[in-house]
DNA sequence: TTTCATAGCGTATAAATATGCATTTGCACT
DNA sequence: AGTGCAAATGCATATTTATACGCTATGAAA
């Protein structure tokens, strides 16, 4: 179960390091690192990722338009960042994190470089960012949208 | 024959304004516009338009990736007081205005001026303006209040 | 005009993907 | 520990998409 994020995490790893044709060679490549799981899960978790299926010269192969950016911010700036990070809550179907002093406005701009759906949209304060979510988005939805994006605090985001 | 090369114009127009979420609901569309081929055949034109099938608020839907970014590109840049306005959205009962970065402030700072009965406060961060909605303030009312306030929006204000 | 070569496309079907349903798992609360 | 819930997942299958194969139409070259 706590397992998902993880996995989520690789998935999304693997599609922006590998050339991947199809679910089935993406089952693949999991298991190589150790996760089991079977192609309707994978359906799932594509689906989530908002992972596409596109053609580039004559073959199909899958990549992740939003999360491409994740990518550049992760590493350039991401490790850092986070750093300020002190807690997630909910409340009034609002999403609140808390920031060291100083440290809101940074790490709202890495969320929202992504434009992650499941955020309609954020507002940083000083030490602390409001996330609207979309409607129809569950407490949920914008845990793992938030570990996919800092991965490293994933023990602090999952609930 | 040389057929083929309206319909892939059409093709892309259709994908550009309708959402699409299979390959039948194209068939369709193309046949109103008289357009008659099968799936076979619509599945190679997507390779070729390089048209990606993505997870989009739990549906997949057919989307040109580089006109998306496009669109992206031609939203911010408009020229009025309203400058900076991007876009308008509703999300858990409050209202969310997105902004070119930087522009939220002044946008707020106008909209606060007239003191709209229907807002009971306003967040102003760098790119986005939260509205908080008087209780009994429905999603209509705010967006004429908008249209009052920021006549040459109309129509991006409007639903 | 005849002959090739090739692009375009339909048919049928293979391949890939999505999902309804049932089951399991982890967690919160007694 | 026991109960109830919701998330996570597998299984089986429906749905969707890609493609092998064969036919036709078109144009170029002889």
């Amino acid at each position: 179960m706590k397992n998902k994020s993880k996995r989520l995490v690789t998935i999304s790893q693997l599609i922006n390091t590998h050339e991947i044709h199809n679910q089935e060679e993406l089952l693949m490549l999991l298991k190589d690192k150790n996760y089991t799981c079977t192609q309707a899960t994978l359906s799932r978790d594509l689906k989530f990722l908002k992972v596409a299926k596109i053609a580039i010269n004559g073959k199909y192969i899958y990549s992740i338009l939003v999360d491409k950016k994740n990518e550049k911010i992760k590493d350039s700036t991401s490790g850092f960042v986070s750093n300020g990070f002190i807690g997630l809550e909910f409340a009034q179907k609002l999403a609140l994190i808390k920031t060291v002093p100083g440290y809101a406005s940074s790490l709202a701009m890495v969320m929202d470089m992504s434009e992650p759906y499941e955020f309609a949209g954020t507002i940083a304060g000083d030490d602390t960012i409001l996330i609207i979510p979309r409607d129809g988005t569950t407490e949920s939805d914008i845990r793992h949208r938030l570990i996919l994006i800092f991965p490293e605090l994933e023990n602090r985001i999952r609930q």
